[in-house]
DNA sequence: CCTTGACTTCGAGTTTACTCTAACACTTAC
DNA sequence: GTAAGTGTTAGAGTAAACTCGAAGTCAAGG
């Protein structure tokens, strides 16, 4: 189990920024210490991994919004919620997964694109380079 | 030739942006009509390639003040810059292009690794919907 | 015992990148 | 001639995503 310093030495994201997270619904609530109300914030290796998914998520363009939106399909889901919805929470969570991939898609794509126009400029310029003949 | 709302229709970004592109040192001063100082602004297309290169700097990215940077190095290279320098301001863009090739290269492997995650999680879903059973 | 690190709420400040308005000038097309 | 589109400077406003500090509490370790 790691302590909210663990997981922002070990995402990179500050502690302040986990808690406000948090706040805002982008991560779930983590369970605590011995489960007191204030007790200090427990991660599991799940944890863990869930925060650097959405990590990715956000780091690859996802906004803060779509994502808490995501998360609280989760909550949903993983409580004893009433079993009606639980498909229709599902069908959602993968709606706004499917939509990421599209975005996923989109911006591969563009980064090949702008790679080969920046490999482009780049043999330019070592052109001109070259021309100007060696360097002393 | 095109204005500046030309360029605004064919790229995306606002009239606005532009200009304020232009004041930042993200986009060079583009050359005016008839020559005159405070004539309209006038893009080649040339001019209209660079800027949407610069759009794909900025969307993959490169902070407008690095963009800047990158930008200012080829204005003094354009014009009659004492030749000694030349070297230099070219040594200089190749390595900052060199840079961001690093960073998109590391951008496309994060979007590779997303895109699996994201996969998986939504492999994980469907796979809970199908335990359901087909719903009625 | 006392330091350290965790917890809370609240709210202010920062950075980046726009986005727009004001107020005024100029030119071109209808 | 007047409207549309362009130009200028200066500055205010906005939005997202942090980022931090204050002020107070609590619990464990040396």
């Amino acid at each position: 189990m790691y302590t909210i310093s663990d997981i922002a030495r070990l995402t990179g994201i500050s502690a302040y920024t986990l808690r406000y997270y948090e706040k805002i619904g982008v991560l779930p609530d983590p369970t605590r210490q011995e489960g007191r109300k204030n007790g200090i914030r427990r991660y599991s290796d799940q944890d863990l991994r869930f925060i650097r998914f959405i990590h990715g998520l956000k780091q690859t363009g996802m906004k803060l919004e779509e994502i808490a939106a995501f998360v609280q399909e989760g909550c949903l889901l993983a409580d004893d919620y009433p079993v009606m919805h639980v498909d229709e929470t599902l069908k959602k969570r993968i709606e706004i997964l499917d939509e990421h991939l599209e975005h996923l898609e989109k911006q591969m794509q563009q980064l090949e694109a702008v790679r080969n126009f920046t490999l482009e400029k780049r043999a330019f310029y070592v052109n001109l380079q070259a021309q100007r003949g060696p360097i002393k």
